[in-house]
RNA sequence: GGGUGAUUAGCUCAGUGGAAGAGCGCUUCGUUUACACCGAAGGGGUCGGGAGUUCGAAUCUCUCAUCACCCACCA
């Protein structure tokens, strides 16, 4: 075995996921045993036109680290990969690029040849994220990789439609929805964000009817009650979209309104328009806000909507799904009025130019009556990033408060655990207040809506257009030109990628799936709505449980968006310092429930921690470290093996539990301070001199050892830095399996903690730490060997001592170590818990400098003491602790006492030897 | 406006009732034949402020401050 000094991970990891790959390590239920409790994970489908990001790097990382974990554990394991066809994100890239190249647009194309153009964008440049998931090292079984617009997942996709139609969870209505104008279709109400912006509020005056005046107060005394009035023949309104009020059908106010209670039924014309509309009370009308009079556009606003219907005004649409504004010709809009010239001089214009043009209007024909700057919120569609317009129009929508109740209950009753809890209560509060769910979008990339229409407006819900015709007895039938929802379909992600509706083995070995990962900002977008789905269909629930994990962040906190400029792009990482660093500075981030922020400095000091097994390894390697035949660290005679074998349980045992609890942080802190701060720092320097000593027991018995603790070294390390440790795997012995089909460890029960041995190896550590701090604060030379004299030793740490005199004289450079002698005068003291010792130094040592040392040690001694002394004295201490906290304090007084003797005196001898 | 979370070392973050931690950075020393992507020894924190519960609080409660995110809000 020849070791280079570092792992090249640019050359190696391609290598090493090949070979995973090629001899099928990933697939379903590979290194299984027969029977074995199955494993399933979903990976959360990436968009086709996806690029792996920081956020897919740290999902995906946690994913692998829990499956190659139930894989070395010889579960059945799934990891099902895939890819989500996103509707919108979809066709607007390849919109894009068809203007990019300068071909006929999608309306062009028309709707066939455009969906071919879409898939064949897909085979050209869908298949990127896959590559780059395989970067990290994702081992998840590609030979099953789906995607949602395969043939049998569009067959689940319009089954589940039916399944749900039939049993009138969906249903089809002309509503007020979300409109986004870029897109031109309806998006659902969490794809809308809202966007603080600076406008301005405007006040519009608009007059009485029937030459009705009233009095309207504009000055009040110190008890804010009105002194004073003015005739008016008109009513203000203020409107942050004035555009709107060409589709105004009426005014309201609040009932308890006294400024406008005499107006309540009276009407007022609507200017440009010279529509007549009545003003109404209505609890919606805030006398607080505006003037207290709020102009009621219900086709084009939800609360107006609400307000109209309650007292029976018409919507009148005023918008083309562009959001131009639509009036020649539009019948509502002209029904009941004269429009002055002026207003159809806005007909066609954007929104916001009409907006515009009728603010001058206003102010050239006198009935602006002011103008305030106004921050406030506007809904924008989260893809667009464009304003979205409430907007009229025929939906369908998903009747959720149906089909929540179920998807409740799973998480109440704990058949499905949402961790950290803190979800759970948002997800609770997210369902109970649910609302319909708009499910058609007006786009082609997508799954159809599998209804037709017959010419009187009957609809067919069908599998087929032919199952359709028979149901309308062949009567000519167009199919609804609207595509789902992306979020429909990936609902489904669950059972569609296990074969459903079919009966396949996959879907009774691995659903219910063991545990979902994902990112909390899609709670609501997926997981909730793959609760309820699964539910409605098959009546079970997806995944037992939901592991939902924090978003990573810039430095600032922003979450990470491209249109931020804000991107770490994780490939970059992983060329930099290798996939296993990025992989494992992700997992110690991984701390629950909290945002993590990533800084590069994190990924180098564990592409250090790589390094430094790695020559752990080699340094094994040039001391001829091998397991002997029939080993087992049971037999171990050697404290220092004792000990590091029992290190080596504990670990385990640590990362077992963490990742039981997916507190992936835990488990990575456990192996790095285990193989750093055990093995490499203290075992290996142990194990040196063992070496040493020339052809003994002693030595096979050690060199076995280290070789034992590597190994298991290696494979608890493999789930987060699969490519260092296969490598290491290989060039470390004879390999039977890869490292990735190794068996995890478990050695909880084989009685290989010794206590005994810990105790003994723990004092040689606190004392070799003394030592060396002495050398230091002394100034003694690195080089120098200096002699070491125990001067106070029960028998038992005698023993101790001298059967690990070695150790203690390489690692703390001290020549040699009596016994029983009495300290020399001008002597350096080392006091441990366990006992004396000094280091006679008499013509190195400052003595003035070794006083004040001793000084301050006993000091800090003495305040230890007596903070444990008065706790210990308090009568409360003793009756409300627990035993072993007592028990612990006192042991803990003892031990600073016998140092704080031992200090005191040599603090004395020098004094008096002075 | 409603909710959730955060505030711990210079920086990025762990730690949820019993001795303040990690990585990086900083200081000093080091060619001890694995590793300078290293080793050794250090410095650095009244755990955001205040009050309370408790024998004991970074940890639980209340309160204030600041920040972030989610939901609602286009008069």
């Amino acid at each position: 075995m020849k070791l280079e000094k570092k792992f090249d991970a640019s050359e190696a990891e391609g290598r090493i996921y090949r070979q995973w790959e090629e001899s099928g390590a990933f697939k379903a239920g590979a290194n299984s045993e027969p029977g074995a409790d199955s494993f399933c994970i979903m990976i959360p489908p990436p968009n086709v036109t996806g690029a792996l990001h920081i956020g897919h790097a740290f999902n995906n990382t946690l994913q692998d680290v829990l499956v190659r974990w139930h894989r070395m554990r010889r579960h059945d394991v799934l990891w099902q990969p895939g890819q989500d066809h996103a509707g919108i994100a979809t066709q607007m890239v390849v919109e894009r690029e068809l203007a990019a190249e300068g071909q006929p647009s999608r309306q062009e194309l028309g709707r066939d040849e455009f969906l071919n153009q879409v898939w064949s964008w897909k085979e050209k440049s869908g298949g990127e994220i896959i590559n780059q998931l395989k970067r990290l090292g994702a081992s998840c079984d590609w030979s099953r990789n789906r995607f949602t617009m395969d043939e049998g997942f569009h067959d689940a996709v319009l089954k589940v439609f039916r399944d749900l139609y039939d049993k009138g969870f969906i249903y089809r209505g002309k509503r007020l929805v979300n409109w986004d104008p870029h897109f031109e279709t309806a998006i659902s109400d969490i794809e809308v964000e809202q966007v603080e912006v600076n406008g301005t509020l405007w006040r519009f005056r608009y007059s009485l009817e029937n030459s009705l005046t009233y009095a309207h107060p504009i000055s009040f005394d110190s008890k804010g009650n009105p002194s004073g009035w003015e005739e008016r023949d008109y009513l203000v309104v203020a409107t942050t979209r004035p555009e709107t009020m060409l589709g105004d059908t009426g005014i309201a106010v609040h009932p308890d309104d006294a400024r406008y209670e005499t107006l309540v039924g009276k009407t007022v014309r609507l200017p440009l328009v010279g529509r007549s509309i009545p003003i109404v009370a209505d609890e919606y009308a805030d006398p607080t806000k505006g003037t207290g009079a709020v102009k009621i556009t219900p086709a084009h606003d939800f609360n107006d909507w609400d307000v109209g219907q309650r007292a029976g005004l018409r919507a009148i649409n005023v918008m083309n799904p562009k959001a131009e504004m639509t009036l020649e010709g539009n019948l509502e809009f002209l029904d009941g009025c004269e429009p002055a010239p002026e207003a159809l001089t806005l007909d066609g214009l954007d929104r916001y130019d009409a907006r515009k043009k009728i603010v001058a209007f206003a102010q050239a024909q006198g009935w602006l009556d002011g103008a305030d700057p106004d921050q406030h919120a506007v809904p924008h569609g989260d893809r667009s990033k464009t304003a979205v317009e409430p907007y009229l129009t025929n939906q369908w929508f998903v009747d959720a408060k149906k089909i929540v109740g179920a998807a409740m209950d799973a998480v109440k009753s704990g058949r499905t655990r949402i961790i950290p809890d803190q979800y759970a209560k948002l997800y609770f509060n997210w369902l109970e207040n649910i609302e319909p769910w708009c499910i058609s979008r007006q786009l082609w990339w997508g799954h159809q809506i599998p209804v037709w229409y017959d010419e009187e407006g009957n609809q067919y819900c069908a599998l087929s257009e032919a199952e359709a015709r028979a149901m309308a007895g062949g009567r000519v039938l167009q199919r609804d030109p609207d595509v789902l929802d992306t979020w429909f379909s990936s609902g489904l992600w669950p059972i569609g990628t296990l074969g459903w509706p079919a009966e396949t083995p996959e879907l009774q070995r691995y659903f219910p799936t063991d545990v979902l990962v994902t990112g909390f900002d899609i709670l609501f977008f997926w997981v909730a709505r793959m609760m309820m789905m699964q539910l409605a269909v098959v009546e079970e629930i997806p995944f037992r449980t939901v592991y939902v994990h924090a978003l990573v962040r810039d430095e600032d906190g922003k979450k990470m968006a491209k249109s931020l400029g804000n991107v770490i792009d994780p490939l970059e990482l992983v060329e930099k310092y290798g996939a296993d660093s990025v992989r494992f500075t992700l997992a110690t981030m991984a701390a629950m429930g909290r945002d993590l922020r990533l800084a590069e400095s994190r990924v180098e000091g564990y592409r250090n921690f790589g390094t430094k097994i790695w020559n752990a390894v080699r340094l094994a390697g040039l001391n001829g470290c091998r397991m002997s035949q029939g080993f087992d660290p049971a037999d171990n005679r050697e404290a220092v093996n004792k000990w590091i074998v029992g290190e080596t349980v504990r670990a385990i045992e640590a990362v077992d539990r963490a990742l039981d609890n997916f507190r992936f942080n835990d488990a990575a802190n456990a192996i790095y301070a285990f193989v750093w701060g055990r093995f490499c720092d203290w075992y290996l320097e142990f194990a040196k001199p063992l070496i040493g000593l020339g052809s003994t027991e002693r030595v096979e018995e050690t060199k076995s050892t280290v070789a034992w603790v590597i190994e298991h070294c290696l494979k608890l390390l493999h789930p987060f830095m699969p490519f260092i440790t296969e490598e290491l795997w290989a060039v470390t012995g004879e390999r039977e399996r890869m490292l990735i089909h190794a068996d995890w460890p478990q050695l909880a029960t084989a009685g290989l903690v010794d206590e005994q041995a810990d105790r003994e190896i723990n004092r040689i550590i606190r004392l070799v730490e003394e030592i060396r701090s002495v050398r230091t604060q002394m100034r003694i030379p690195a080089g120098a060997r200096i002699q070491l004299l125990a001067i106070k030793l029960d028998e038992a740490s005698r023993q101790s001592l001298s059967k690990n005199e070695i150790l203690v004289q390489r690692l703390a450079r001290v020549e040699r170590v009596e016994d029983g002698g009495i300290a020399p005068p001008d002597s350096v003291t080392i006091s441990v818990d366990w006992g004396e010792f000094c280091l006679p130094l008499a013509d190195v040592i400052d003595v003035s400098e070794e006083r004040a040392r001793l000084a301050k040690a006993l000091g800090k001694a003495k305040e230890d003491i007596e903070i444990l002394q008065n706790r210990l004295q308090n009568p409360k201490f003793a009756s409300g602790a627990p035993e072993h906290v007592v028990e612990e304090t006192r042991g803990r007084v003892e031990r600073r006492r016998s140092e704080a003797d031992v200090l005191q005196s040599a603090l004395y001898r020098l004094k008096t030897g002075d």
